[in-house]
DNA sequence: TTGATATATATAGCCAGGCTATGTATAGTG
DNA sequence: CACTATACATAGCCTGGCTATATATATCAA
């Protein structure tokens, strides 16, 4: 199994990893620049989870709380978000989007994709059936992986 | 042939580039945040590239020049890349990877790729060849996009 | 060869995103 | 009711990202 072939995975990922990194920064640029990275990624999260505690999205999203507190300051005040009182808990607000952030964050999709499509528009419908069977296999680990990296610690007495 | 299903390449896209910005994150987190994503693509383009000219590799790693200026001093300035002169023009010189860049950029890829494999490894033969097909697939569109749009203005006369 | 223009990089100056360390306010508990 | 734990905010620092602009070298024309 996973000591078949040692070095397999590890290539895999490295290359994965590798083409993420390249991508992402293509669609920063391709998108127009008029946001960046982290606020998509977050906007995202919330839009596919719903009102969020701000702790839960600096994890979901990959960053450390005090980031976290920054970012959702940034779409505050551009009202792409709304904090929301948490009645049974009043350390916390719920981070919610608004109209417009869930607005805005379909528009941002739709821009980046129409930039890029002149250099993807050329594949076949069964690349395209791989390209998407190749990401619900990423997709779910990807997330695992972000949990493994937030909980590392387990005490081993639980 | 792409009017066919106009949504579908888009959908596809703006999937692949969500999912590519988590992964670039996790990784990042994983590697133990030692050096940032832009380092490690700049150094990705001269392993694969060799000795480039700093615009050269602006434009490959899909940065502005300035920025390109900024992070190939700080990578002089920790040994990872050396600047060679070149002879032929003596505006230039060719950023090239010491042996230490070349280590330190296959210990990180080592330890991301290594950090990842709890989450990936219970991918069969099978599906790995799907992502790999799939990665295929995308790079070389990839780097199409970022041509596209480091010259996008092309004189109608050429 | 010299002046004009083009090209390659550097510099300046700004902002966002990223972190750690630490402060503050509310929850929960003996 | 004091005490610890939890959730978030603040402070302060660094890097990466940009545009605008300066500088240095090439190149070409007269």
């Amino acid at each position: 199994m996973s000591t078949d072939q040692p070095d397999t995975v590890r290539a895999l990922i490295a290359d994965l990893v590798q083409a993420g990194g390249r991508l992402t920064r293509l669609a920063r640029r391709a998108s127009g620049d008029e946001t960046t990275a982290a606020t998509w990624r977050t906007l995202s999260v919330l839009q596919s989870s719903g009102p969020t505690r701000l702790g839960e999205l600096a994890q979901a999203s990959g960053v450390a709380q005090p980031t976290m507190t920054k970012i959702v300051a940034g779409l505050v005040e551009r009202g792409r978000v709304e904090r929301v009182a948490d009645e049974t808990d009043h350390r916390v607000s719920l981070i919610a989007l608004t109209g417009t952030g869930h607005a805005v964050l379909n528009q941002w999709r739709a821009r980046v994709a129409e930039a890029l499509v002149p250099a993807f528009d050329d594949l076949t419908p069964e690349q395209m059936d791989t390209i998407r069977a190749a990401l619900e296999l990423i997709r779910p680990r990807i997330a695992r992986g972000h949990q493994e990296l937030t909980a590392p610690i387990r005490k081993v007495i639980d």
